[in-house]
RNA sequence: GGCGCUAUCGUCUAGGGGACUAGGACGGGGCCCUCUCAAGGCCCAAACACGGGUUCGAAUCCCGUUAGCGCUACCA
């Protein structure tokens, strides 16, 4: 058996769907498995809509997941010429017609068909016309279509997620294949460039199941063997609808705008719709290609839970090395205004396990590298209330202690030994000396060990806020 | 309307006739750890859509019902 030839065609009508972007990591992960090609293929037929920009955000989306192509990307555009021979070729072996109605009168005979309540089907009344009629219509300049004749006979293919599935031609109609401007339709570009292409499998949504019968039927026609077909479920939105605009982010480029992974990412979206049996859920790249067959993808489709991805992302970012992050986080701190040449390696370290998203870690970085930037969250505000005065006070006495220690003092190890006193001295909690100083350097009651955090941002930075804080709040400033 | 696809916890899924008291993960709840949170560990709640068969035995095979979704263009 040859190595599989597989593809992935977006039409660039659209940003990369994450849809779009599990399909190709699909055909991605078969042609790595076995050994064979992947290969890119633009679908611009649709000139209306197609734009280069798309293209080239639907590469970069493909790039930014690590999803690579072993050919191309193709343009169907430019093979338009074989398109029409292809439908001329039909067409002089009797297997399409010319079909001289008019879109309008197209559209009276579906609405008069859904107004009778039955289903449109084209009564093949330009099948039945005279030649000379024919002949006589085409010279007189009258615009036409190309149809392909649907014979009656059952179509049916064993499907590699779905297993058999079976239409009856007699509820498929002669659909148009060749546009009166010369142009291919979908169905007919699809089934000649994936046969020009050598397309050994096709992977797609299965959303493109009702289209299948009629591209076996056009794969008889042209003589060739069709291919494997391998419909892969579609992915909703929380509410079980197709994911749309309406569910919010759905286009790869916003989940790369959220600071999320492309590894993670990758991780995600290949886990929904298929698994690799058993109770597996981080995979790396090579785990992923070794594991990946066709028999486990899913029927169902799946519905895209964002918490999950997130989950995910935080798995991949507390293990990712801290220095990979230094530079995604100085990017988006330079987009939060924040621009300090300080080295960001611990400060990402001291905060990376606490984190979802990269924006996530990119915000406490902010904080930790300058702490008048930390704005008050609701629990930062219920302590303060709860506190009281205390709050004040405790964070005027935590401050003075702490201004006693030097610089090279300024350690996790003494930073905490001396808060431990302070506490001690007051017969207080330990937390109630922490959280204030928590509170007044974060905003909120949530962060690394306070003595962590004391480091992490630094003696004058912190002593300085600190005593702003003690002063704000009632108690007394030392600075 | 017609045709097609699908159906296990809220979500992603494991499960291929007996190993099912239906397992894991996210999310939720609790406990441990602990200055807080996260991580980690332990625990809890939570599902085989319904009805018929087949079989000694069905989440698993078959049929029907219901529901959801997709397609039904000179879009892709």
């Amino acid at each position: 058996m040859t190595a599989p030839r597989v593809r992935f065609a977006p039409s660039p009508t659209g940003y990369l769907h994450v849809g779009g972007a599990r399909t190709a990591l699909f055909n991605w992960l078969y042609a790595r498995h076995t050994g064979g090609t992947h290969v890119l293929r633009i679908e611009d037929t649709d000139r209306e809509r197609s734009t280069e920009e798309h293209t080239r955000i639907i590469l970069d989306g493909l790039r930014w997941l690590g999803i690579t192509w072993d050919e191309g990307p193709y343009f169907q555009g430019e093979y338009a010429a074989r398109h029409r021979a292809d439908a001329e070729r039909l067409l002089a072996e009797r297997k399409a017609y010319r079909c001289f109605c008019t879109r309008e009168e197209l559209e009276l005979q579906r609405t008069q068909a859904e107004a009778a309540g039955i289903g449109f089907r084209y009564d093949r009344r330009c099948l039945k016309l005279a030649s000379e009629e024919i002949v006589r219509r085409r010279d007189s300049g009258a615009p036409f279509t190309i149809r392909f004749i649907m014979d009656d006979q059952e179509i049916a293919w064993d499907d590699a997620v779905h297993g058999r599935i079976s239409f009856q031609g007699r509820d498929l109609d002669d659909f148009v294949i060749l546009r009166s401007d010369n142009t291919a339709i979908y169905n007919l570009a699809v089934v000649s460039d994936d046969i020009a292409m050598r397309i050994s499998h096709v992977m797609r949504g299965d959303d493109h199941i009702s289209n299948t019968p009629k591209q076996i039927a056009l794969y008889r026609a042209l003589g060739q063997r069709p291919p494997v077909f391998a419909h892969v479920p579609m992915i909703l939105g929380s509410d079980g609808k197709k994911l749309s605009k309406r569910h919010g982010a759905t286009a790869v480029g916003d989940y790369q705008e959220q600071g999320i992974l492309p590894a993670a990412m990758r991780n995600f979206l290949a886990l929904l719709g298929w698994s690799p049996g058993g109770d597996r859920e981080i995979l790396a790249e090579d785990e992923m290609i070794q594991l990946f067959t066709l028999e486990g993808i899913q029927k169902k489709s799946a519905v895209f839970d964002t918490t999950k991805l997130e989950w995910m992302n935080g798995q991949y970012l507390s293990a990712l090395p801290v220095e990979e992050l230094v530079e995604p986080v100085r990017r988006q701190l330079i987009r939060l205004g924040v621009d300090d040449d300080r080295d960001l390696r611990p400060l990402i370290e001291s905060v990376k396990a606490r984190s979802r998203t990269i924006l996530h870690v990119a915000d406490q970085v902010a904080v930790r590298l300058d702490p008048a930037r930390a704005t008050l969250d609701s629990k930062g505000e219920a302590l303060i209330r709860k506190m009281g005065p205390a709050f004040g006070r405790n964070l005027g006495l935590a401050a003075a202690a702490l201004a006693e220690l030097e610089d090279k003092d300024w350690q996790p190890d003494q930073l905490v030994e001396t808060l431990r006193r302070v506490a001690e001295s007051q017969q207080a909690k330990l937390g109630d000396i922490m959280q204030p100083v928590r509170v007044a350097l974060t905003g909120s009651t949530v962060s690394e060990p306070v003595n962590e955090l004391l480091a992490v941002v630094g003696r004058e930075r912190s002593l300085q806020r600190l005593s702003e804080m003690a002063r704000r709040n009632g108690g007394v400033s030392v600075a």
